[in-house]
DNA sequence: CCTAAATGTTTACGCGCGTAAATAATTAGT
DNA sequence: ACTAATTATTTACGCGCGTAAACATTTAGG
């Protein structure tokens, strides 16, 4: 059918030929391929020239099958398509690579069901590690619990108690605190925007640093929860801005999103309600985000938010991760790392 | 170190023993997993039955080694955290599992060093087929040519002339030739807002097809090309939207965007600068984009666009893959589909 | 109820590689 | 230069499964 051979060199199609070519025995090349530097340096140069003439790899299902454990690591985010994730996922992707793994991707599409499959999957790919994800509140917990016993699992943006090797993410009660006090001083203190059952277990943590920021400053926390279902958020925001600014469920002319992609949505929803949004003297509203999504920048006006701080969230997930499959011991307590987010003062608030 | 076992049955390792305890022999618990349906009701229901007792699954790597072709479908794309790729790899995705096959998920970001590393990783994978978003401008053709000869692949997206099987992807010259037409007709003919070097081929179409719709109305085409490397697009397009509208550059009033993620920086731009977008009469600026980016619902005022049909070019993509997959036969005229884009009017333009 | 055809099952072998143990070659110390 | 310690290479076997060919069973037709 498709023209392969190059007709150049009688083709070689396994490692026996391969040693052959190379006039060493086979476990030598399969060592060499294992570890170029444990062959002794003359060796090494005639299987690299042999190299250069046959352009042989070795079988990659073969090489698998008789590891205990491959040297991939499997990545699982709730959604791909969501620039976070997917900001995270090249990260992540990159470090592993640097070490020497080949990442796996997943993506679990907002599925319990989906991710228990691709649990399934990554448990006959006998991944070295998995960093993981979660759906959070949607998982099913114990499907995850049970994958984490199988193979050895990093958490990372959002948590699950006691689940896995380790958790890597962001110190959400902080984020909602710096916002507020920030939002306090420059102004007047804000109503929490959220979704009575948001996707994330992150959004419980941020609600709960609300409510604490606001009582410790004296003042009433205002929380306005807007309804639906899934990860399209930035609908949400709009939809349940709409409502919420049409029946004037907001007393305060301040409002901090719970993340960025219900802000948004909820800019979108401001803006059809005809509300100025900003820091103007004449703006009719504040609108402030979490999370500093990549599209945050271009939003109008550009939103004020919270950055999550990316590379210092994937080195470390990697860097724990690689780090207890090394070691093999489990340590006594989980090692959880949370990261303080950073205020970034844009024009919207 | 991790408990694994649960004690409740004696565990399974492979393929002899999980035959061994469901009666059988093992070539034919090999013949089940294969296809179901190849074993008589009675011994497929022994198996099921067995398959609960023990919850065994076969190795794939011991599978995949002596098959020539594996149940894998490689998707590659540019960027996955560009939702525009996020979304389509998603449906992609799913048709290919439907069609019973393992999707796996690479991205190039951006490299053409890292495409070529991503196909000497899917040649030693031995897919059945491969979905090639190729990186386009900056891709090594000779690369791409040569993994196509290798590998069966179809190219979407973005096409490269005669390479692989097949391309799947949308019509750009009409994209811009119907934006052209309506934004005449609804008030003044579009300046055409670009990069010099594009790093996608398909800006070249739409340029092709802005200057022949131009022609062809009798108006003297307007191409405003701006600086910019690579794949950060919203930066590209708020930099150098800045720099264009403060040397006054434009003379129509009305802004077409080579597509949607340019024409979000340059939206950010033109509030930058302080200019009222959008269809109103007091506006100073009309915008459009093209491609229906999921995010274009949401910036302000939400864009006009030219909507890419996601669905029918993943579900065409897969389609035309497995179809000559399964075929075994190359056709002579390489088919190419091309599928209209539809014209999404919102507040910009 | 018998025979031929169809279908299901078993025997036996090979895939491409990892790896322990045995052997050979190299290096270091005297 | 010679022996001991070190490192490199080879021999030999097994991993978990696919699959052709041989064999056994079931089904259909008369």
């Amino acid at each position: 059918m498709r023209c392969r051979q190059m007709a150049r060199t009688p083709k070689i199609r396994n490692m026996e030929q391969f040693a052959e070519a190379s006039g060493l025995s086979r476990p030598t090349v399969s060592k060499f391929f294992n570890d170029p530097n444990s062959v002794r340096p003359s060796t090494r140069k005639k299987i690299e020239e042999a190299l250069e003439r046959f352009d042989y790899r070795p079988n990659i299902y073969a090489i698998n099958q008789n590891r205990r454990l491959t040297k991939t690591i499997g990545i699982v985010v709730p959604y791909l398509s969501d620039p976070f994730f997917g900001e995270m996922v090249r990260n992540l992707e990159q470090k592993c690579v640097a070490a020497g793994y080949s990442p796996s991707l997943f993506s679990s599409n907002g599925s319990a069901e989906h991710e228990g499959k691709i649990f399934d999957a990554l448990r006959s790919m006998k991944p070295s590690g998995v960093l993981l994800a979660p759906l959070g509140r949607l998982s099913n917990q114990d499907a995850v619990a049970a994958f984490c016993q199988d193979v050895p699992t990093v958490l990372f943006d959002s948590n699950i108690k006691d689940v896995g090797m380790a958790f890597v993410g962001s110190d959400n009660a902080q984020f909602t605190t710096l916002m507020v006090e920030y939002l306090y001083r420059s102004g007047e203190p804000p109503a929490l925007l959220e979704m009575k059952t948001p996707p994330n277990p992150n959004s419980r943590k941020r609600r709960q640093g609300y409510i604490n920021s606001m009582k410790d400053h004296g003042l009433e926390p205002e929380i306005v929860q807007i309804d639906g279902e899934g990860w399209a958020l930035e609908d949400i925001g709009y939809e349940g801005g709409l409502r919420a600014l049409a029946s004037g469920a907001f007393k305060s002319r301040t409002v901090l999103c719970s993340n960025d992609r219900l802000a948004i949505g909820f800019l979108a929803a401001c803006h059809e309600k005809g509300l100025k949004v900003g820091l103007a003297p004449d703006a009719d509203i504040r609108v402030a985000g979490q999370d500093d999504h990549p599209f945050s920048r271009f939003t109008y006006p550009q939103l004020t938010t919270i950055a999550q701080d990316y590379d210092a969230i994937s080195s470390r997930s990697v860097e724990v991760l690689l780090e207890s499959v090394k070691s093999e011991t489990t340590t006594e307590v989980r090692p959880d790392t949370f990261f303080e987010g950073k205020l970034i003062m844009r024009k919207s608030a």
